[in-house]
DNA sequence: AATGAATGAGGGTTCATTCAT
DNA sequence: GATGAATGAACCCTCATTCAT
């Protein structure tokens, strides 16, 4: 593993995610990848085991970052308002920074793998289920409205992922802070004056 | 066009639905669904031009009654509020009753017809746009709170969809009505108690 | 048999025989004949057992006359050089008024039937030898001068026939009795001044 | 473009033009082609992008040779009849040597590619017309006998190619000389004895 | 580490042919 | 006699994967 082959390795993954984010998983071929990764097609195989496999590290590797900092988040002993507040931060930070990523994850999770589909899936509703808990949390110390809390998690993720069609044809400068705010307030207060 | 014909080609589009519901578009070939329907594969191609025909005319057809309601709500004289719900209404009845191509239209938009995907993005595209007509209306009556009313749009369109993934599983009796006002309220309102 | 039916079956005959002489055997299918004969599919089926069957039978009807007006001439008693030109007279009537078919047996002779095929071939093989015949009698009676009598005839046939690619494109009038002096005296005097 | 992938790509049309002589452009079908060649399917479409382009390929290839031979010839300074009897050798010569070639070119011209139909025929033609203005210009020197140039010119080359039948299936002692002064001396002095 | 030629399973599609109506 | 929906063998072609170099 020298520095030069890591490198390829990044130069592979960078080529793969942009074609997955434009074109989709199977629209998008190996030849494709190693063209774009200026790289023979058999160097792909030497990095990775199989298109299924770039694919999967691919979203693994980028994705844990997301996952680690959600789960430590929601270990905190914050606030569930607060937990709230951070929980979107969070997730729109990592849809800005990984425009791509957010691409694929949301539009592509219909593949080969089952076994990967599955793990995905899994962690789709373990977050789903730790932020009913914060959700229900609130909820037992009158802090939220009473009423079914995995509707209210799924929903909230739902508005919250809702922002990378407008994330991802934005330009560069997008006022996070604005962003969260909005979500924010949506999700507290609703839309209703007063 | 006999009867006979008519219901081989509904054969057809129901044994497509169910596998593209399944397992995606690329994941699903000519054979399995020619099987599926107990019907020879040729056939398909007496009925259909192509696969991406099939896909397509899946989609237009079936979709197009959601769309047409949508659109005669949207021009409706009702208050905002009143809008909105029957929005949130017959997006859900829709998801209900059509739960696989509701799946398909949240998971497969990444497929090879360029001219198509994008007709379908501007289909989408013009309901937000619709719906943010309303939302900013109430914003001038000030009976929203004022801000984007794209972003606002987008979100609650988010929501809604988000509801999907819990459809999907769920059985048979599903109390529409209260589903409905749980979004609505949420939106309207949001989670914060009083 | 009806009168009804016969003209049916003229009408696939005609329709076929236009389509196989534009584009080929091949690239002629059976649905293609039935549209420009205002037909059902099913129909040609009711009339020729095959496609090759009605290839054949095209072939075979049409090109009987031909075929029976040489071996006529062949079997006269005239003398060789007036055999010669009314050989050349026939075959380019023939031409004239058989453009489509011409046009087929000069440029389709690959196809599947390898009975059917060998049968052409026989046929025109027999052509050969007759005029062959024909062209030996000439050299014993001194009117013409020694040499291979296959090669003569078979280069005799040649450029007859090589007179279809002008035939073809060719307007309604053509003076036959002029191309038939042209052939007659290139193939008897040549080119040579004097 | 290493040594053994040339040599790969000339087994292919090896295969190729054996198959496409013996039964026809169409009656060949790729799978066919790769098994005589002793390859994989897949094979073929690495050195070609299509059976199309393998067949025009094919042609293009082994048919550049004559016709350039041809064209260099016909620029020649010498005399018209010297550059008849130039021209007779050269087809004759080439047909001897790509017998597979000639029996494509003479029976297959029948194909999908209308553009590289167009094309060939385009190069027949201009062929004709040189041969035409050979032939005119022998006319107007008094060697050759006034008459339609276009129609001597097409007569001439209906007769050099009616001999593929007859060398396609000669052995392989083949007298050149021989086979080309007999089409010389009845190209120029006919069949009429004296 | 890297490459590109080779492979073949699998997929979309065509079309001659059949057959119930 | 006529029709058109149905059929499936056969075809062209793609592409993930392998492997000798």
């Amino acid at each position: 593993m020298s520095e030069q082959s890591n490198k390829t390795r990044e130069n592979i993954l960078k080529a793969a995610m942009e074609l997955f984010a434009e074109k989709g998983f199977h629209e998008t071929s190996m030849a494709a990848i190693a063209k774009r990764a200026g790289l023979g097609k058999g160097t792909l195989y030497w990095h990775f085991s199989s298109k299924d496999e770039l694919f999967k590290q691919l979203i693994s590797e980028k994705g844990e970052g997301l996952f680690r900092q959600l789960r430590e988040l929601l270990n905190q002993k914050f606030s569930p308002e607060k937990i709230l507040k951070e929980f979107i931060r969070i997730k729109l930070i990592f849809m800005i920074e990984n425009r791509e990523l957010s691409q694929i994850l949301l539009n592509n999770m219909q593949f080969t793998d089952q076994e990967f589909k599955l793990k995905l899936f899994q962690r789709h509703k373990e977050m789903v289920q730790e932020l009913q808990k914060i959700i229900q949390r609130g909820m037992d110390e009158g802090i939220f409205r009473r009423g079914s809390s995995r509707d209210t998690a799924v929903a909230i993720i739902g508005m919250i992922n809702s922002m990378n069609s407008i994330l991802f044809f934005e330009d560069e400068d997008i006022d996070i802070t604005e962003k969260v705010e909005f979500l924010y307030r949506m999700i507290m207060c609703g839309i209703k004056n007063e």
